[in-house]
DNA sequence: CTAGACCCGATTGCATCCAATCGGAACCCT
DNA sequence: AGGGTTCCGATTGGATGCAATCGGGTCTAG
């Protein structure tokens, strides 16, 4: 599993994949929000293309839940209601531990050392936009051991379509929040390290479904993001 | 949860997505094997329309992983190799006692009485087209109750990436295995009546690893479909 | 003054036309 | 004769232009 932003390699001579690409990333780095409206004309002449490729672009970022589509109509930067986000980090919590157990026999010494430096990292750091990058290279990387086709690309997807309310949520952290999710990336690390892969699974579930209750107690985060 | 083929709703004015779900049932009822080569031209002229919205409908299609793109090139009804079944019947493995768990507080008598049906039936038929049928009814009828947004959909999608190979294998299953699937099934809507959610979670859970370890064992339906 | 219908501008959706790319076949060279 | 190369047809990719649809503003009637 080879993953850089998460979008399909771009193929040659393929505009509306390379479009794609670029809208994903300034959605991903929080550039355009949720709820904002995306005109085929604007994107078009941004790219110096016509309408035809971004709409292609468009048809790829809604089946990557970051953009919705309204026919005849428009289109928006997705919005998670505080159910939807829930459900989808239902979903991670069991995708993910499995996941992580068919990585992890293929995990090299390097890549646990890569796992144990961000982890450090992400202690230190105070950062928001840094802390986010490092969480997701933290996690996709204990996955990178994983030969997956299908599933490595959906948990990417299920990160995406949630990093908005991820950063917004990021903000308001406590440092005792904080403590428990570095202790838990340790652990992980230390199992990993140990081979007991099973104790991986729950660390991980555990670490998702605790983040799952501490982001439901933030409605705000959605309601703010309606406007 | 309310799904017929599984695909978007149509939406009124949308050629591609009209398309899109023309060409899923096909593909679905088994009409087109994997691996056939669709041209963009003959579809259009098939649905008396253009290329372009047939290219949008193709877009979709690869996204609910029927249709595999290539860049200049053309398309082509995807086809699976043994291991990336064996990938989806593992998330399917922990995904759906999820989505069963969400949707069991919600079901009805009459959606209890509904599933009873389906699985009598299914013990009664011969018939491999039938069986399939009633087969999806029966498992996606009992995720009727659940509310979500991209839990169920996603589950749809596995079912459909899936559906040819099961076909195949279904015509080759025996009365003994066919005996254990109907047991399993009576005994869900059992665990349903008697609201022990856990256990009708463990009974799914272990009645699509054993499906999954069946076809495991039956390699020469996917080299067969490489023609 | 408010509720409803109508109309028009803005935007999306689709068809047609032209350019770019790939696969295959014939050809040439070794 | 076999392998590599070059050309060409078939097919996909993209741009332009026109038709269809939706939302907002205005005008009218109650």
């Amino acid at each position: 599993m080879t993953v850089t932003t998460g979008g399909r390699s771009t193929r040659g001579g393929d505009a509306g994949a390379r479009i794609a690409e670029q809208l994903r990333g300034r959605i991903l780095r929080g550039e355009v929000p949720p709820g904002t409206r995306i005109r085929q004309e604007d994107v078009a002449a941004q790219f110096g293309a016509s309408r035809v490729p971004v709409r292609e672009a468009l048809r790829i970022l809604e089946h990557d839940g970051l953009v919705t589509l309204v026919a005849n109509t428009g289109a928006w930067v997705s919005r998670l209601t505080l159910a939807e986000c829930d459900e989808i980090y239902q979903m991670r919590e069991r995708l993910e531990p499995l996941l992580l157990r068919l990585s992890a026999p293929h995990l090299t010494e390097a890549d646990l050392d890569d796992l144990q430096r961000l982890a450090e990292r992400m202690s230190e750091t105070s950062d928001v936009d840094e802390f986010l990058e490092l969480d997701r290279a933290f996690h996709l990387g204990a996955y990178r051991g994983a030969t997956t086709t299908q599933l490595g690309e959906l948990v990417v997807k299920l990160w995406n379509t949630t990093q908005p309310y991820r950063r917004a949520y990021s903000r308001s952290m406590g440092a005792d929040a904080a403590r428990i999710v570095h202790d838990e990336h340790h652990l992980i690390v230390a199992d990993l390290r140990d081979g007991d892969v099973d104790d991986a699974e729950r660390v991980l579930a555990g670490h998702i479904r605790r983040t799952r209750r501490r982001l439901s107690r933030h409605p705000e985060l959605f309601e703010a993001l309606q406007a």
